[in-house]
DNA sequence: ATACTAGGTTACTTTTAGTAACTCAAAAGT
DNA sequence: ACTTTTGAGTTACTAAAAGTAACCTAGTAT
């Protein structure tokens, strides 16, 4: 990549970022990225999320089992959260004991695959990330 | 796209998550995507990358004014671990009044690409969630 | 001598995350 | 007849994190 297409990828991102930064006149609206990440960026959604994308549906206590060191609250919270944002849906079946079904819906789905992108980045990334870390903690 | 196709993408799916949990041993290990979302996840380090990202470089104040409602200490904290993690350097001029300017790294810019893909997926969505919290909120 | 500047700290308060113990209603064991 | 178990949660509490307001430093301009 030559010196004119890298500052043509430049300016492509400075749009982008103007574009953000217009649709919500002038920050006291609603950023959808900072809107989005506040709600799942979290581990649990993440663990989550991930593991309903495993297994397509899980009830309450196999999610608990597959997400080691969940609580049931920290659970039932996050799995209220993602209900709410319309990420997954919560099925009760009026048995006793009872029995309840959670899955992704379709929005949830496409939210895995970003997901998904993003850990691909991680991962290339992540021993950089510890290295610059184990650098600043040396002085 | 047919049945199969996304049955396909659906196994795909899988394997990429099947080999997230597997690179952490047992859940117990670290978790890029958990470990990357965790740092930069926060609504202030959005800002500040998208921000550095917008204007290459920028002095404390100037991030300061920018980022409507962020606190001196919030911004110190924030460009402090975004340093750490090697995402923006820091560059004192030993004048007085001091100087210091802020830039992205080139893992930040990195990091940016990503974080504009997601706001690519969020806006297109973020109606869809809002209508479902709005659903959720009538009972 | 006072005020201003840039770039922060320190000490404090509020909010959020997280834990441990309890609930409900029926079924099964002792 | 009473205790235990089961699934899916609550409630009441504590620890940790986010956030605020006031202060600092060192030189320069008024």
């Amino acid at each position: 990549m030559d010196v004119t297409n890298i500052e043509n990828q430049r300016v492509k991102v400075q749009e982008k970022i103007n574009n953000i930064f217009d649709d919500r006149q002038g920050l006291s609206g609603c950023c959808p990225i900072k809107d989005i990440l506040g709600r799942f960026g979290d581990k649990w959604s993440i663990y989550t999320i991930l593991m309903l994308g495993r297994e397509e549906k899980l009830r309450f206590n196999e999610l608990k089992g597959l997400i080691s060191g969940i609580s049931q609250r920290m659970l039932t919270v996050t799995l209220r959260s993602l209900e709410e944002d319309g990420l997954v849906t919560r099925t009760v079946y009026p048995e006793i004991p009872p029995r309840v079904e959670y899955r992704l819906t379709e929005l949830g789905q496409g939210l895995l695959l970003q997901l998904l992108q993003l850990a691909d980045w991680a991962k290339l990334h992540i021993q950089e990330i510890l290295d610059a870390r184990q650098r600043y903690a040396q002085q």
